[in-house]
DNA sequence: TATATCCATGCAATGGAAGTGCATTAATCG
DNA sequence: CGATTAATGCACTTCCATTGCATGGATATA
């Protein structure tokens, strides 16, 4: 994939194999992935490397972090231009009790959040736990 | 205090000088609280008696769990008359990344969130980052 | 081209928190 | 008081996140 390494450039991000790889293994994904799905993927890799991989693709806000409440955090590609602000780019993310899946719901838009007099609100997180459609079909 | 007593024991937990030690602790606080702010309260204790009491009183419904996204566990009482139900009971909290305190706003309730079709929510956790008041005074 | 530099990678190790098994002590009930 | 049941304490384990250091590859510079 040409498109993957220019957009790796455009983020600023040293293309290198590894991270090409890191790059598709997540888009191909429609779920949030541990740190440990992706070191499943590859075995031939180093933890460390996957982790400071994921940590890259953070700062430069082309992945954002999810905790679901499982103990385990989940990482999932932003969408494009996607910055991580509160008023625009934020969605709720759905934790199925069943399969474990994580879900980014992407066109959830969270809803405005009143806060009491006094605090200032940066960001938010919205989980909602219960079962997903595939495993409601059961 | 012989109110925590009768207390505890209307909600069928076994009254020990350790329990209701605890549960003055957490009555104190105004914010929710770690096992380890717990653990150093309380030097003589072992952390496992803390932890498995924090259990008892989730179990029992007294104590509810709070996931602010900082890795660790915090616990909080809960109100009175609460079942931890989705409709009626679910509040949000705001976490400080500030001064780091996690603060339950029990009289803001979780707005409906709407999911797709296809899913069923059973639990909600909405948790507001920013500063607190005492922090934006400085 | 040679060399210095920067950064990605890999290995090893650490630390923190959650959780469990088992023995001991304390509380309740008959 | 004696027996049963539950609470406590200790030791351990496991899992995940994170860091330090050494190495190797890529890039830039002379």
């Amino acid at each position: 994939m040409q498109g993957v390494e220019t957009f790796l450039e455009s983020k600023s991000i040293r293309v290198t194999a590894m991270r090409i790889l890191i790059y598709n293994f997540l888009s191909d994904k429609d779920v949030a992935v541990t740190l440990s799905d992706i070191e499943n993927a590859f075995d031939k890799a180093d933890r460390t490397t996957l982790y400071r991989t994921i940590k890259t693709f953070e700062d430069k806000e082309i992945v954002h972090q999810i905790d679901d409440g499982t103990g385990v955090t989940k990482y999932a590609l932003c969408e494009p231009n996607c910055h991580c602000d509160l008023e625009t780019d934020l969605h709720l993310h759905f934790h199925c009790t069943e399969c474990g899946a994580t879900i980014c719901l992407t066109d959830h838009k969270i809803p405005k959040i009143k806060v009491p007099k006094g605090f200032v609100a940066e960001h938010v997180n919205l989980v909602v736990k219960g079962t997903c459609d595939k495993c409601n079909c059961d």
